[in-house]
DNA sequence: CGCCAGATCCACT
DNA sequence: GTGGATCTGGCGG
């Protein structure tokens, strides 16, 4: 089952949390690369001095104030791209950053590229999956919900119990100003061998 | 192992 | 001009 916009247009938190579990599947010469997401970041709205959108709405964040459902993603560090999936309603500016997946399908064509990096190097950090599906800015603004012709999606996986569920702040926010530096906004799965760290 | 700096682009100031 | 929701290899312990 393909996740519908609905579910991408629940509160943030609860997203982050849900998509524990899920598959995200991106389609590339006709074959299916996919692994089930296991870490997972919520990035709230204008007040969250974390979030792309706390500068006001620009030309890269403005994703994020359309519709929910749809991939944002950005360039950064002069060399990495990251995976975001929209949430909430229109005009309120919020997403998920997907952090790490297990890999499932395609994993012949994901360790090409990534170099020839295998097991937990090939999707354990937002570069590192977003590099290993193929995902940059050709699938900014790209609908996951896409009826047809889509390039990447969602599907429904096993739920994670709350108590295989984790939380800690947000990984990389330096000098972000509290309480958004440490809010526990960052969800994964325990004991996971592909998180992209232990806490 | 752990720590640290370099890589390298682009949006925003 | 600056610095970032990161990753990697090299170096030291």
């Amino acid at each position: 089952m393909r996740l519908s916009r609905d579910f991408f247009a629940q509160d943030t938190l609860s997203v982050a949390r849900l998509l524990l579990g899920k598959r995200l599947v991106r389609r590339w010469n006709g074959q299916r690369l996919s692994g089930c997401i296991v870490e997972a970041e919520a990035y709230i709205g204008q007040d969250d001095l974390g979030c792309h959108a706390s500068v006001g709405r620009t030309a890269r964040n403005e994703v994020m104030f359309g519709p929910p459902g749809r991939a944002y993603v950005y360039f950064t560090y002069g060399m990495h791209w990251m995976f975001n999936i929209v949430t909430e309603a229109q005009e309120f500016a919020a997403a998920v950053l997907i952090r790490a997946l297990e890999p499932l399908e395609g994993i012949p064509a994901m360790k090409r590229n990534r170099q020839g990096r295998t097991g937990f190097d090939l999707c354990s950090g937002p570069a590192k999956l977003a590099q290993a599906l193929l995902i940059t800015r050709e699938l900014n603004s790209a609908d996951l919900c896409a009826k047809r012709g889509a390039e990447l999606w969602l599907e429904d996986g096993p739920p994670i119990p709350d108590d295989k569920v984790a939380t800690s702040p947000r990984i990389g926010l330096n000098n972000t100003p509290e309480p958004w530096e440490s809010v526990p906004w960052r969800f994964y799965v325990r004991d996971n061998l592909f998180v992209s760290k232990a806490r």
